[in-house]
DNA sequence: TTAGTTTTGTTCATATATGTATAAAACACA
DNA sequence: TGTGTTTTATACATATATGAACAAAACTAA
């Protein structure tokens, strides 16, 4: 028994991460997403609680639809290296296909809030650690079933790896071509020896 | 025969470059960057025109002292691949030692920027492409001087590059340590058949 | 010393920003 | 049809933001 809300609360999270994707998180002010969210300032206070908040909403729903959500996989079907191959390379169609160039809304974050924020810093280098810790039990998971070359550092490896997610993540704003995008991971794939189609 | 500033421009554009490194290029406006500098907003509007001129010789400054300015010599002395490891050890190096954590304030301004400012955007676009067009020149020094092999492609392997260099510049603001960022780097190096001690 | 020029201080104008407080409206359920 | 609860609207308070305009101060070189 209480008065429903005016907008669908789902839509607004998802249009306020496009706003946050293109913009950046400082730019995109309580006032300004209000206006593109079509409601007045005290519905978003009563809806989302702070702009702090909304941003941890925004980021979840951002990362479950990631490209590279594929490798958040427990136990994967496929072989890891065309895990890798398939995840990074449909990571570079999907930032290439962005007209807006927005690159990852993760990593612009990282960027922006890293160090800087103290609430939403810690977060974001929570999901980058997770997503580093997740590489290595893919890497250590080919190595258990053979597929993966024993000799190899595992840790090193995904280093190697969320340093090569990372950097497409950025360079992604620069080079716009999806062809170039792949050339650079395709490369660094191979010579770690993770490339396989 | 005019009266003469009331403070050291230089060590102003400095001084700016450390806020805004530490604190991105939004957050930094001409009042706090004002009061940071000690003169008043007129005096700043004065100097430098405007927040985004100030930018501009921030970014030169920055550039010009950057890790990762080593690679910008026309003929390097040294063999290409001792010259691209000895360049990113150090910028390892760097960022480690950096307490504050502020990564690379080109890379976060790139993040924040390219593609959402029009003025500044395609300046920090400019500067990364540069420096890929250097990196392909650096590799292509070394395959005429038959260090490198002649067989590699060296447009991808200088994306690569690249790339491993912008991930850094991410990740070292989540991976705080010397020995990791070295171990992802020296690994990624390594597969590319570019690293020599 | 004065004339010319630049820097600096102050004010004006307008817009944005965050968060709270209070009142009005709208709805669900008994 | 009330009654209670939540949403929404409006207002309040305060701080920040940009940039222009104009006056005052400070300096140099002739």
């Amino acid at each position: 028994m209480a008065r429903p809300s005016g907008f669908d609360r789902a839509k607004a999270v998802e249009t306020a991460m496009n706003e946050i994707w293109k913009y950046g998180y400082e730019k995109c002010s309580v006032k300004s997403l209000s206006e593109i969210l079509g409601i007045t300032r005290s519905s978003f206070y009563n809806a989302f609680g702070t702009r702090e908040a909304l941003f941890g909403e925004v980021l979840q729903l951002y990362l479950s639809q990631s490209p590279d959500i594929a490798l958040a996989t427990a136990m994967p079907e496929m072989p890891i290296k065309q895990l890798f191959t398939k995840t990074f390379k449909s990571a570079c169609k999907a930032r290439a296909d962005d007209v807006a160039g927005r690159g990852c809304l993760a990593i612009n974050s990282v960027a922006e809030l890293c160090n800087v924020d103290e609430k939403i810093g810690p977060v974001l280098e929570k999901a980058v650690l997770g997503s580093l810790v997740q590489m290595e039990k893919l890497l250590q998971h080919g190595v258990d079933q053979g597929e993966i070359d024993s000799h190899i550092d595992v840790h090193a490896t995904a280093l190697a790896l969320q340093n090569l997610l990372m950097g497409l993540n950025v360079m992604c704003k620069v080079v716009r071509n999806e062809d170039e995008l792949w050339q650079a991971t395709k490369t660094t794939l191979a010579g770690l020896n993770m490339y396989q189609e």
